[in-house]
DNA sequence: GGAAACACGGTGACTAAGTCACATACCAGG
DNA sequence: CCTGGTATGTGACTTAGTCACCGTGTTTCC
């Protein structure tokens, strides 16, 4: 019961909540949704990160974006009020909890604090902005910046594990085109490359 | 006052928005907001159509999603929630008219309507869709297979009136693109093409 | 330990899409 | 009917995605 927009209830639903609710464990590779899943609860994520992906009927997949510590997953409210399934699947990254909350405790949860609904609502607006964004860069940059815009972002001491199918799938391209920008790049002596990890980044 | 989603508020707070709210027209051509602009309020479109764009630093543009009748702006929410500007811009298309939601009176209907709550959120999350599926579009379908889809669906007695820099810009591709695109639909016999005008669709 | 199966990365050849430059065609207003 | 602005056509080139195939590490299992 740490997850900040749960301290935000009026004492009533507060102690309901913390009466009712588990945290469920969400270990590495956990599948906490599929495409065509109906929506069992809202997942408030206490820590760790979990990404959310599509993939096309190609096989083609790419990471629409990633949920971490006290994130809502605002994705399966659409889901909840509609009845549709989902159309994205969502796997734990790094291990983590989370607190499902059910349809019922929502609403209630809606309908008492202003503070809950003001959460729920910006975190949505983070959401669209944040696939508003990603559709700017899959229509209109080049893979070679992305790309490394995506090294100098997520790597560790200079350092990155990880084979090129996954940068592929995160750029939303294919892994053939991440070999060769980074086979250019260590041509370029701006990275080292290894199986299965890049170094010397940047 | 014939947006159905006020139709659903308790009798108080629908007497107030009957006396406070004045209809808005959308004459074509109308710009609804503009990147950075911030959020004066909650449009709530009555009739016409707006469309939804974004333009990327090198000029090139992509239309996100269309608004029409009885539509939520729900990216405005966003804004009025976090305070940041708008990251697209809004056109009337087809003229009709809005009522203006200021962020008060929004703000009381969330609380005392659970109707209007979940008609919110419910068109956040086929907003959410959308844009997800734009998307799996962009990174991944053959630009031949979306013009034609394109064409079909907007097709009025198998005729369009547009350019094709209004077609690439629907896409978010180049005009050269489209212009060679269609040149090869002309080619199969599929289509014929004037200037502003493509006819024989289908 | 060794063979087989698998995962990862490299690369050539080709197609699709985007960019740049410029030519041509159409149309409205003087 | 000329002219400037808008719309379209097209060649040449670059970037990105696809397909096919290879080689090389790693793991598994006997």
């Amino acid at each position: 019961m740490k997850h900040p927009i749960l301290e935000t209830l009026p004492p009533l639903l507060r102690q309901e909540a913390e009466k009712t609710l588990r945290t469920m464990p969400l270990p590495v590779g956990q599948v906490l949704f599929s495409p065509g899943d109906p929506c069992g609860g809202l997942p408030l994520v206490l820590g760790g990160s979990v990404k959310v992906q599509m993939t096309a009927v190609s096989g083609n997949r790419i990471v629409l974006y990633r949920m971490g510590a006290n994130d809502i997953c605002t994705l399966s409210i659409g889901c909840l009020m509609s009845g549709r399934g989902h159309r994205a699947e969502a796997v734990v990254e790094e291990s983590g909890e989370a607190i499902m909350l059910p349809r019922g405790l929502f609403d209630r949860m809606m309908a008492a604090s202003a503070a809950f609904r003001a959460g729920i609502m910006t975190s949505y607006g983070l959401r669209l902005d944040d696939l508003m964004l990603l559709v700017e860069e899959v229509a209109f940059r080049r893979m070679d910046e992305r790309l490394e815009q995506w090294l100098a972002t997520r790597a560790n001491q200079g350092e990155i594990h990880a084979t090129h199918q996954d940068i592929a799938e995160e750029l939303g391209t294919a892994r053939e085109v991440v070999s060769r920008l980074l086979k250019e790049l260590e041509r370029q002596g701006r990275v080292v490359l290894a199986r299965g990890r890049i170094s010397g980044i940047k």
